[in-house]
DNA sequence: TAAAAAAAGTGCGATTTCGCAATAATTTTA
DNA sequence: TAAAATTATTGCGAAATCGCACTTTTTTTA
């Protein structure tokens, strides 16, 4: 157990709102959760499913989205190991609002509701903690709703960006964004089309803020990246 | 206490959260909620502010907004009697991201952080139920971020306008919004510029989908509301 | 490894929405 | 109740962004 990556990412790891659990209830859970392996692009929920667990990445990276008029993606949230997916729906006892899929290689690992609760029921500290985590979601969500609807194209994709490297950090040379988007999932990030997420890119290459090769993205200039993201 | 507008709003009323509290425990709120007025155009919080009680709005209308770029405000969520205002913040243990003004003359009672979250951490249930509002208002803004950067003008004030029928319901006549707002708080919902707020609202006037009298909405035709909203 | 498919990049006219000024109507204040 | 302030309305020109077609490059598949 204690080499498993559910147990280091999920119930040992400071950062989640496991880490506090008695060994008894990480044993628990630990007995009762499975995993499920996702290859890229391959769908873990949709928007209208019902949840049953409490799904955890262990590996990976996974855009929360969710289909606006005509389609049209609009990516919500990425997760990143040791995060969790469709608890919203969960918590709320609706449906999925959202749809999730993998954006690279990922092992997901569920805890049946059932077993969550009846651990939730017993430990008043991690209800708090789990609400905790989702009224600062909202806070992120609410503040999001404001960029992403007042800010002009190079602000939303600067800032964008700057959510990129907030969630999955460098790589080891401190610069490279440790995410290879596609120019449509950065778009659908960005609230803006393809074509615009390409040229403004383009630009901010051109401005030496960021350089480009394929979907490698070095962060040249941080300071001007968030004076950009600020003026909007 | 059994004719006080706390106690039946906040403590009674079958749709609050703490109407499955023992008597003793409610009791223990109502020796301790506070009240406090408000006119219209009055600041009850301010962005940057710390949260320091639950604020339960027990009469009157509350917006809840953020300022974004240059200043311009959008309206986060619109509170009624019944509901908690800046709750979030203080479940986050976060300074407020939001700022609440009364749009109408209002009151609202307090109960200070420490009394409820006593009551919070020796009751679950409570917890489970504060959780699942908070991820219920997380599924709202999710979807009104998608709404409000992917639909058009038509179809933001659509979606508005039956977002404050929904909130506020009709008066007696059961087709006027029981809401007087401000053009510029219409527009600050909808994302749009009081101007365009003005024309659209007109335009709707003209097509005989709304009826205008001043601040008074009155709704001619629902159905064709809903289809405009949900066409973008 | 060649063909097919998908993703990235570019150009430009069409739309949408904004910005702002000017005016009118309504409400508040002295 | 008259003056001042606020709110509502209207009209454009300007700016931002989209939509879409077309080309090039990269990746996947047969």
């Amino acid at each position: 157990m204690y080499n498993d990556k559910f147990y280091l990412e999920i119930l040992k790891n400071k950062n989640s709102v496991f880490s506090d659990l008695s060994d008894t209830d990480k044993e628990t859970l630990f007995n009762h959760h499975s995993c499920n392996r996702y290859k890229k692009g391959e769908i873990i929920f949709k928007e209208g499913n019902r949840p049953t667990a409490l799904i955890c990445l262990v590996e990976g990276k996974v855009k929360i989205f969710k289909e606006g008029v005509g389609g049209r993606e609009q990516i919500v949230r990425l997760a990143r190991p040791g995060g969790f997916i469709g608890y919203r729906a969960l918590f709320a006892k609706e449906n999925y609002l959202a749809s999730a899929i993998a954006i690279e290689e990922s092992i997901v690992c569920s805890i049946d509701k059932e077993d969550l609760y009846h651990i939730m029921e017993n430990n008043v500290q991690i209800c708090l903690k789990i609400l905790q985590m989702t009224a600062t979601e909202l806070g992120m969500s609410n503040t999001r709703t404001v960029s992403l609807t007042q800010k002009h194209i190079r602000g939303r994709l600067a800032e964008s960006l700057l959510f990129l490297i907030e969630t999955y950090s460098f790589e080891d040379d401190n610069s490279t964004i440790k995410a290879y988007l596609s120019r449509e999932d950065i778009a659908n990030l960005s609230n803006m089309t393809t074509s615009n997420a390409i040229r403004t890119l383009s630009t901010f290459a051109g401005e030496k803020v960021i350089s480009l090769d394929g979907r490698r993205i070095k962060i040249l200039n941080l300071s001007k990246l968030r004076k950009i993201s600020e003026l909007g």
